[in-house]
DNA sequence: GTGGTCTAGACCACG
DNA sequence: GTGGTCTAGACCACC
């Protein structure tokens, strides 16, 4: 399986399940129309309890990413661009670099931990820029 | 005032103000030694109690970023670079550049951000590379 | 119950929880994994409110001590050794050295009483070292 | 001069103090009859309050380590052994064993530390063994 | 049920 | 004046 929860996480364990399914997709290990197990199993495998599944299931689904098919269980999305404020998008983004600047790295040593991340996410997801193969 | 609270965040108040204040550290607008307005009076100014602020600024303190003398006020700490796990360290990062390649921005459209939300950090910030020219 | 407020004490009462707990952990009467009692139940058996506690578990959850599961409770956190600079970690032990040598103990009755307080401590916290031989 | 405030230290400047003039005692730089400087002259040196400064004089000569001689300034008293609940006594101890065990440090390892800070104090401070020279 | 956060208001310790 | 702590009681989020 490829999800886990981490008791030393501080997080809430259903959003550590989105964050995991997000990056997922975002990576390309899970693309547009893939099944994604049933609720029962994941917390079955996990051992967490159903509703703390559906519910990072339901996030997901309200996000935009999953489509869950009434008796057929769930599937990747059609990818849609979520609706963002430009604003708000970049918080996350202006947060984790504030972090990093006090922990008193670089400017340069933070670009380039951002280009290895970028190469990390973008070494199966390459599906917006594949062009002609298949 | 160069705080305010966002009610509209979903975060609790005390940790906006956490951040708020980290980010202005970050960004040299607050330096070492430089005092900040005490708890009472944020608490005035933004409308919260009291005891929230305490919380934010007492936080600040365990991670090292803000000295609290009693009976005397609050100042910025001086900088003892906080030593973390590198891979820790990275983990909002990787959590930040998910959120964004989800939202469909492009790899070089993600650069591009990360560049601009850095030259905002050093603007100000550059007080150790500089040395003594003009 | 094994903790206990002491009114003579002039530290605050969350600090005297935060130093029990740590000594159950210390002395391996707490191991990893172990669920403590609730925040509420504890508010309750020592008579002093929620709040105080609620500090007192946080204050360790900081110190990656506990882990604290929203809604599903707090339990001794999994080890990770906690990395200082060594001169500040002798700080308490100076201290305290300083205070017995001022009592007017003499340096072989200190030594003895060292050897005593680490022999409680390492009565039950032998689990890393034993291997398997019963 | 032999006193400094730390700013990175929480605890109160009175405090940081009376921890220090007692190291100097039981170190035996400072003994019995020995005039300190004023408390004016503290003051004006480390440029704190005068009655911060008076206090911690006023903590001492209340554990019988001074002897305010009135108009002819401030002696070291002659020693007289401190009366304490032996309990009481080595909570400080206790205090900073349970954290040196929490850092990871092994029986053996504190032992060595423990003997190592007993010979820094005992490097001047043998008034109490010294027999016959005078 | 659990813990997290916030408020209002009180009292204490420090400088 | 400053910050530190505690209480009582409320509401929310998570499981």
């Amino acid at each position: 399986m490829f999800l886990a929860v981490d008791l030393n996480d501080n997080r809430p364990i259903y959003q550590q399940l989105v964050e995991q399914i997000k990056a997922l997709i975002a990576r390309g290990d899970l693309r547009e129309g893939m099944a994604l197990p049933s609720v029962r199993q994941v917390a079955a495998d996990l051992g967490v309890n159903l509703n703390t599944v559906a519910i990072a299931y339901r996030e997901l689904q309200d996000q935009g990413l999953l489509a869950v098919r009434h008796g057929a269980g769930t599937v990747v999305a059609s990818r849609r661009l979520t609706e963002c404020d430009p604003g708000e998008l970049a918080r996350p983004l202006r947060s984790a670099l504030t972090h990093l600047v006090l922990a008193g790295l670089s400017k340069a040593a933070i670009k380039q931990l951002v280009q290895s991340e970028l190469e990390k996410l973008d070494q199966k997801g390459a599906s917006n820029e594949r062009v002609a193969s298949p």
